[in-house]
DNA sequence: CTGAAAGCGCTAACAT
DNA sequence: ATGTTAGCGCTTTCAG
């Protein structure tokens, strides 16, 4: 029996007697047989492996994304290295080096923050085997090249959908509880709370407040929110930690919820949505979906090249009860 | 220039003069040149790679044993396909298949739960190839074949240490509410709590209190407790979430915290342990730690061969405001 | 229909 | 000190 034969017979492939393909399946089976995909790699010049460069897995917001990643790569048909730079870039410079040398067919970037990242650096635009550059996907966090293949989430219409679900349960006085002023996320809220407020011809309560990520903020922010403009009638807050401190500054301010005031979140994260008084309702950032998305793109970057440019992920309304109609 | 003179020249090896050395650096930089490590391996036997099994990559748990594993594997020295099964035997096998193929230096496998699993199905005791067997280390859950190498948490002696910070802190009436009756984690946790009260000369106020593991069930909880048992001046909660809701519950008692009752959770899960009024004193069940000493076992496995039996990592309190002395 | 041989990129042993 | 060669395990021609 040759190894050609052999091969075929386990691949399918070429013109074999059927009774010869059954039995080198059986003796295949009997040793125990486990082809080796390295060597195969090494032939046919794909891996079949691909790399995922995150900048916090250890935060929470990594998780849905090589979820989702994972969804789109196939169970097992081709895996994931995944390696966490924890926002160092001589950490990602060394694991792009180590994804490179491994050959992976492709990278996803994944990134906690929307801001806009730098390229990966280190990935020449053709390799010295001669073969086309690795194709490279970013996830939630965009390259600044605008070249580049990105796959992000729209967070103003986001805070469009917030507002507009406010308005139609009868909300008028509404307020923009969020985080640091600085991030990329807080501002693309800002703007759309300000464009659906506009839409509905009304005005934001207010300036937005803009504080910490925490829930000591929001109960703070709950607080003086209350004593400066007591007519408000609705939170929108920048997260669900957020909304939460809020439920509990305003409780304690006297008013019901959702009766007196509702309340919206951003994140759905459930054990911080569904512990909150009442079950907050949420715009849920369909992180998992731009795991997916991201993967698929990279696979077929993979087979077809690169589709440059952003791809936009909507994000979707989870209705609990912290935003009843009035 | 020959290859083999190269290969040299790049790997530091053999008899070379220091100034051909350089010039075949400067050529390979100039070309931008990448090793295959694929080649390599095949040649060498070793990958440098190990497989990541997690059982439920989406729930939070998972997440700092990758972490902890990749502390130990080394700035991309070693890399990790991590796979997530969720908890579905035939993704399990699917998955093991395919790390098997791609030739893993070995394995690790991290549940979520602390209930002892199956062994990993279709490991051979020996490859096709006449290698020995791909080595496997077990984080969190353990195995349930004594034979193989786990990493486990010593959840008992976390609760000895939660009650022994009580005791130690004035308090002499405690309660225990926890999670479901079913989870190992829960019956651990009860079994280190009676063992202290019994060193301390106490016993537990009322029975364990067994539900679900949420807020919800923390504030029901807290609410019977002080019924039944108003005399409480501690309790020791299975989770930070159950925690939450206990804390909730008792201050819409009447009681203050931590003046009145003290509070201790388990989980160190900072969102909820921090956002908790007041911040929360809790158990780390060092699942970081776990990730790593998994790590730094396998690496050793696959150079020395197995360390059978059960490597215990201890846990941590963390104190916070919600048990300052009575 | 099956067997033999070349070659993927690399390293280690041996020859020069 | 450098060049040559064999072979890691596989697939794919091409011959038989």
């Amino acid at each position: 029996m040759s190894v050609g034969t052999a091969s075929k017979a386990l691949n399918g492939r070429g013109q074999l007697r059927a009774e010869t393909r059954d039995r080198v399946r059986a003796a295949a089976q009997e040793l125990g047989f486990v082809p080796n995909a390295v060597a195969a790699s090494l032939l046919s010049g794909r891996t079949y492996t691909v790399g995922l460069i995150m900048t916090d897995h250890h935060g929470r917001f990594g998780l849905p994304i090589p979820h989702g990643a994972e969804d789109a790569l196939g169970w097992g048909e081709t895996v994931a290295f995944v390696c966490d730079t924890r926002d160092d870039p001589i950490r990602e410079q060394h694991y792009v080096r180590s994804l490179l040398r491994r050959r992976v067919d492709g990278i996803i970037v994944a990134g906690r923050r929307t801001e806009a990242r730098l390229p990966l650096a280190g990935i020449p635009a053709s390799m010295a085997a001669g073969g086309p550059a690795v194709p490279v996907v970013y996830a939630f966090a965009r390259s600044a090249d605008a070249g580049d293949c990105s796959v992000v989430v729209d967070e103003a219409a986001g805070a469009v959908t917030a507002v507009e679900h406010l308005v139609r349960t009868g909300r008028r006085r509404i307020a923009h509880v969020t985080g640091p002023h600085g991030h990329a996320s807080v501002r693309a809220r800002v703007e759309g709370t300000h464009r659906a407020l506009r839409a509905a011809g009304l005005d934001l309560v207010g300036e937005p407040w803009y504080g910490g990520w925490s829930e000591v903020w929001g109960r703070f922010a709950a607080a003086a929110l209350t004593r400066s403009h007591p007519e408000v009638d609705a939170v929108f807050c920048g997260s669900d930690v957020i909304a939460r401190g809020v439920a509990d500054g305003l409780r304690e301010s006297g008013r019901r919820l959702p009766d007196d005031v509702a309340l919206v979140g951003v994140d759905n994260w459930a054990p911080v949505a569904e512990g909150c008084r009442p079950p907050l309702t949420t715009v849920d950032l369909n992180l998992r979906e731009v795991g997916r998305v991201a993967g698929t793109l990279l696979l077929r970057a993979i087979v077809h090249g690169t589709e440059a440019g952003l791809h936009t992920v909507a994000c979707r309304l989870v209705v609990r009860a912290s935003s009843a109609p009035a």
